[in-house]
RNA sequence: GGCGCCGUAGCCAAGUGGUAAGGCCCGGGACUGCAAAUCCCGUAUGCAUCGGUUCGACUCCGAUCGGCGCCUCCA
């Protein structure tokens, strides 16, 4: 069964079904990082945005290409990677030193995808691999009169395209205010019209062009490679909401005026992310990397959780509070995973509100299925499922479920962890040493012997195993 | 100046023209050797403020106050 997704489409401003070109198949552009520095969590969010997206389409039956692309080029990777060559150095040694710099910090940015259960995209293609692409793409626009040279650059003529400041809904006028402030200093026919490919200068890379040496614009690299990868006409394309203007209007300007048609359907941008109340900023330390939250010991998925938690189109305000929150949530899935994988030790006694449990979970699936096919509303979801664990806990204290029951509420719960990855199954097993821990502790309570029964159990706890004496006498354990 | 968003309990956060989901925290109780887990009970007569529309608004309209974003590189 394949579900449709609704999303807004900053387009129309609409929450508006999300109808692939190619029923069932979902092309999916996402903008990269620039790989010149440690991505910080407000970079993150968006990527942990974009991933619940792509993991909710392919829950949902649809298979999804999805393509995101690395910036390697780009003015501050040049600011940080030239600085240590002599004046006369070679292109070569530039180009090598830009590299150097660039694929250090894809690495790691790839490693802290990896550590947030970010899905790697099926294309992620560099931008300085696409450099002919982006050079046929400016020759097209040329050759359509919609792109002029200007002392070895090459801009794009805005006037040309009506459509213009579509996405961000801006007008020429609302334009040209912001543009008074032009820090540019190359020469143009309209102050809002934009580089498609810059002339070198001294001190840069530059790359071979029919306009001379010089080095991609910041807009076209999208276009090139979305079109080459994932073609004409794409499904779905996404960023943060800073990046609407004039980044996607830009691509637009691009991609269609070359194609002559519609290239992206849906537009969907993720809010951006605040730290305790304030903006993210060095100067206020409050800047994080993924990496500097790690190193006071926070758990990387409980940050994961803690953003999927809310709602993509809302600014976050990031806390560590709010982290403790999200952990403390967290433990609640994981013990209930834990509860419905074992046998249960019912109390007995009839249960007030015997509802079948079969009839729980359904209704808990479709709510939680509803709220996420309805603009990503995280928050429901997660709503849908706490009601079916706080229902099924009561349950299961008064009349045991049975293993059909326990193993169809464990696959629900999979189901939704295919999307949030944050309470995935874990190992079942345990080594030699903590089963004989264990053991020990249980003749230790058996003998009454509190004094070592504890000190066993603190020191598994220690080693992050949890023990739960059940009311039948036997003892559980969970990871936590 | 233009375009747009937000303001719901201590914190986070859904939601709807018909009487406030969920998470965290907190208090009381049950269970337990003690814990842990779990359960039960309690925790916003009210959804920024003031008007209006309506049988009825937190939900629609208007105004006000407060916070924020974009128009310039930025997730």
């Amino acid at each position: 069964m394949r579900r449709t997704l609704s999303l807004f489409n900053t387009l129309t401003r609409r929450i508006e079904p999300v109808v692939p070109v190619l029923a069932g198949q979902v092309s999916l552009y996402t903008c990269g990082p620039t790989v010149y520095n440690y991505a910080h969590i407000g970079n993150l969010r968006t990527f942990l945005f974009q991933d619940l997206l792509k993991r909710t389409l392919r829950a949902a039956g649809h298979e999804v290409r999805h393509c995101m692309n690395i910036t390697d080029v780009e003015d501050k990777i040049i600011r940080d990677s030239q600085g240590t060559l002599p004046a006369d150095a070679t292109n070569e040694a530039r180009h090598g030193a830009m590299k150097a710099l660039t694929d250090r910090f894809t690495a790691i940015f790839l490693e802290d995808l990896d550590t947030l259960r970010v899905q790697q995209a099926d294309f992620l293609p560099k931008a300085t691999a696409y450099v002919p692409h982006m050079i046929r793409l400016i020759q097209d626009l040329e050759a359509k009169g919609l792109a002029y040279v200007r002392e070895g650059s090459v801009y794009y003529r805005i006037a040309g395209l009506p459509q213009y400041g579509c996405l961000a809904h801006l007008d020429r006028e609302g334009m040209q205010m912001g543009a008074s402030v032009d820090a540019d200093e190359y020469e143009r026919d309209s102050a809002t019209d934009f580089v498609l490919w810059k002339a070198t200068k001294p001190g840069e890379p530059w790359w071979d062009s029919p306009w001379g040496p010089g080095r991609p614009g910041w807009h076209i690299e999208c276009s090139a490679m979305g079109m080459e990868l994932l073609g004409d006409r794409i499904d779905i394309h996404s960023g943060g909401v800073d990046l609407i203007f004039p980044h996607h209007e830009n691509e637009i300007a691009q991609s269609e005026g070359c194609l002559g048609h519609r290239w992206v359907n849906h537009w969907v941008h993720g809010e951006f992310l605040m730290v305790e109340g304030q903006k993210m900023a060095k100067s206020l330390g409050n800047f994080f990397t993924l990496r500097d939250l790690v190193a006071k010991g926070v758990d990387p998925i409980a940050l994961r959780y803690a953003i999927q938690s809310n709602h993509y189109r809302k600014v976050l305000n990031f806390s560590f509070e709010g982290l403790r929150a999200a952990e403390n949530a967290l433990k609640r899935i994981r013990a209930f995973r834990k509860r419905m994988e074992g046998e249960g030790a019912a109390g007995g006694g009839p249960w007030k509100e015997a509802i079948d449990p079969r009839v729980r979970l359904e209704r808990a699936r479709e709510a939680f299925w509803a709220a996420m096919a309805d603009d990503l509303n995280t928050p429901e979801a997660l709503a849908s499922i706490f009601t079916l664990i706080n229902d099924l806990n009561a349950q299961d204290d008064h009349a045991a479920l049975t293993r059909e029951e326990r193993d169809a509420t464990l696959a629900f719960l999979d189901e939704a962890n295919d999307m949030f990855a944050a309470w995935p199954r874990e190992e079942a097993s345990l080594d030699a040493a903590v089963e004989a821990l264990i053991e020990a502790r249980k003749a230790a309570k058996f003998a009454k012997d509190w004094a070592l029964a504890d000190r066993v159990r603190d020191q598994l706890r220690a080693m992050g195993i949890v023990l739960e004496d059940r009311k039948d006498g036997s003892t559980g354990w969970r990871r936590g």
